[in-house]
Order: C-alpha cells, then sequence, then structure tokens
DNA sequence: CCTATATACGACTCTTATTGTCGGATATAG
DNA sequence: CTATATCCGACAATAAGAGTCGTATATAGG
C-alpha cells in the first residue's frame, strides 16, 4: 500500500532519538526499544544494519550500545529507509537487477521513475536533524520537481 | 518496501490501455488482461474497483466492457492508484482513522506527512494521457509487450 | 426467447513478505 | 568472572498480497 515498513519506521524513530542525544551518546538497543515500545530483539536486529551500513557505530559490552557515524544534518530520512528496505523502487515491476517477467517492458515504468526520483529527493532532503527539536529544518522541496 | 502493489501497476497498465483507445471505446476485461499478461479474473476485479470509483464506465453483455469515464488528460495516476490501494500515507503508523497504538506520539510522522504531500502531487501530476502520448512503436508478442 | 458475452460480487485458497522470537556466539567494562 | 551488549542465523507466527472459483445479473444479436 506504498507505505513504509515498521522496520523502516523504527528505524528512523531510533536514529532520531540518537540525534537528540547530546553529541555522539550511545544508547542500547533495550534501551531504544523500551522508550517506543518496540519489541527489543527486531529493533536490535534493525540497528545491526544500520550499523553495517555506516549510518552508526556499535560498541560491545557494559555501557556499549549505538550512536551515530555522522552529525544528525548529515544523515537524510532516505539513507536510513534504504539502509532497512534497500533500493526505493514504486513500481512493482522493477527490482534491483531483474525486470517483471510478465511485461518485457511495461508502459507505465518509465513515467513513474520520475515520481520515483521526486520521492527520493524528498526523502533525500529531510536530514535526522530537522526530524528533531525545532522547525527551522523543515522539508525543502524546490517547487520545480513537481 | 515502498512499492506500488501489482494490483495499481495493472490498474494504471489498463487505464493507460483504455486512453490509447479512440475516444472512450470500451475494452473487455478479458482483452485487456490477455494483451499485457494479467490474469483475467483479477484485472476484471480491479476495473470494478475503477468503474465504482467514477473513473471507468463499464457496459454489461456482448460487446461490453469498461471505457474511461473522463479524457485521459483528467485522469491522473494518483487517482487511479487511491482507487485500488486507498489512502496513500507513507508512514506505517497512520492509517486512514487510527493512529499506531505503540507510539502515543511518534516522532516522525509530522516531518515524513510532507514528504507524503510531495508524493501525493508528483502522482497527481502524472496524467494518464502523459503516460501514452510516446509508445508508438510497440510490438505485440505472446503473453506481452515489447 | 435464447444464447453468448461480459460485468458484478463474494468467498475462498495459495503464496509471499513482514513481523517477531529464540538460541547461542563474541566482545568489553568493571 | 560476570553482567551487559552487540552480533547473527534460523525459526515461527502473522499479515498482506495475488490469484481462483462459483454464481448472479445485464445486454446485444440472432
Amino acid at each position: 500500500m506504498l507505505k513504509l515498513s515498521k522496520k523502516a519506521d523504527y528505524a528512523l524513530i531510533a536514529v532520531q532519538h540518537l540525534a537528540q542525544q547530546p553529541l555522539a551518546t550511545a544508547c542500547s538497543a533495550k534501551e531504544i526499544a523500551r522508550a517506543y515500545g518496540i519489541p527489543t530483539e527486531l529493533l536490535a536486529k534493525i540497528l545491526q544494519k544500520l550499523a553495517k551500513n555506516g549510518l552508526l557505530v556499535s560498541q560491545h559490552g557494559t555501557n556499549g550500545g549505538y550512536a551515530l557515524a555522522r552529525p544528525p544534518k548529515e544523515i537524510s530520512a532516505f539513507e536510513v529507509i534504504r539502509a532497512i528496505e534497500g533500493p526505493l523502487f514504486i513500481t512493482s515491476c522493477v527490482t534491483d537487477k531483474r525486470e517483471c517477467g510478465q511485461m518485457t517492458s511495461c508502459t507505465i515504468r518509465e513515467p513513474l521513475q520520475k515520481v520515483n526520483d521526486t520521492l527520493v529527493k524528498a526523502l533525500s532532503a529531510v536530514s535526522m536533524s530537522s526530524l528533531s527539536s525545532d522547525k527551522t529544518g523543515l522539508v525543502q522541496i524546490e517547487g520545480g520537481v513537481l
């Protein structure tokens, strides 16, 4: 239904939570999960994936946890989503490497690619710092892309 | 994974097909389904839904079928998608009437609403006539279109 | 009137993807 | 040495999507 998965939602919430912490403070998966009512084990795997994709840095052991690998301003919602959901394609008939078997060249793919690009731009324009605190960093979408 | 469902894809393909027909010509579900290798019964239900939502007009009986209710220029991709998939929300935590139970106020919802609006605008800007403009050299092969 | 065609609609199954869980391994601070 | 925490694969439960089937209704044409 053209929705983000819960995993992606959880990822955004977690990263936003980390972005609110004082400069690169580490939080454990358990800590974040409890704060938002997210299943701990599930969030753990999500954070692992984010760490694997270079968005977070992890610290084992007591007082360990995850912290942002970069300043929140330099992390976009798009990066977080892509890390969890993989490459973004709005049409069903285009996936990473193969096209849909039914239609070798479906008639709607090319025009929707532009919509896809617009969506990527919109998500890229949302930085994790803009999600937290003030309203100054509102989403900037240049009128031209529409 | 933030994709349109196959149903929505099928709907767009079918409407685009109708948009290519000479002025309000009716096509049967079977006819369109065969042309693109879409399961007939499935496409039938999709077309019924589009008709129910006022995008198509239907005609029972022999030589019946579906035709566009409006000029293709006045039908947007967004309308077609919404007719099939329902209201468009990019975040999992917001549905038609209720909010997510887990997080009383999820921190990411409001900023992503703007992204959602952008997506809606982009889809609304794509008319069904713009989809069909340049595809003159389509070649029909078995079970699909090249 | 009769038949072939086609929409209308609900119920159902099959398949796939998402979501969530479990067990065990490794690393580290105290 | 122990408690804490990441790491990772495999699994189970659930939900959503895709597709099928049967039946009823409407209509053009012979």
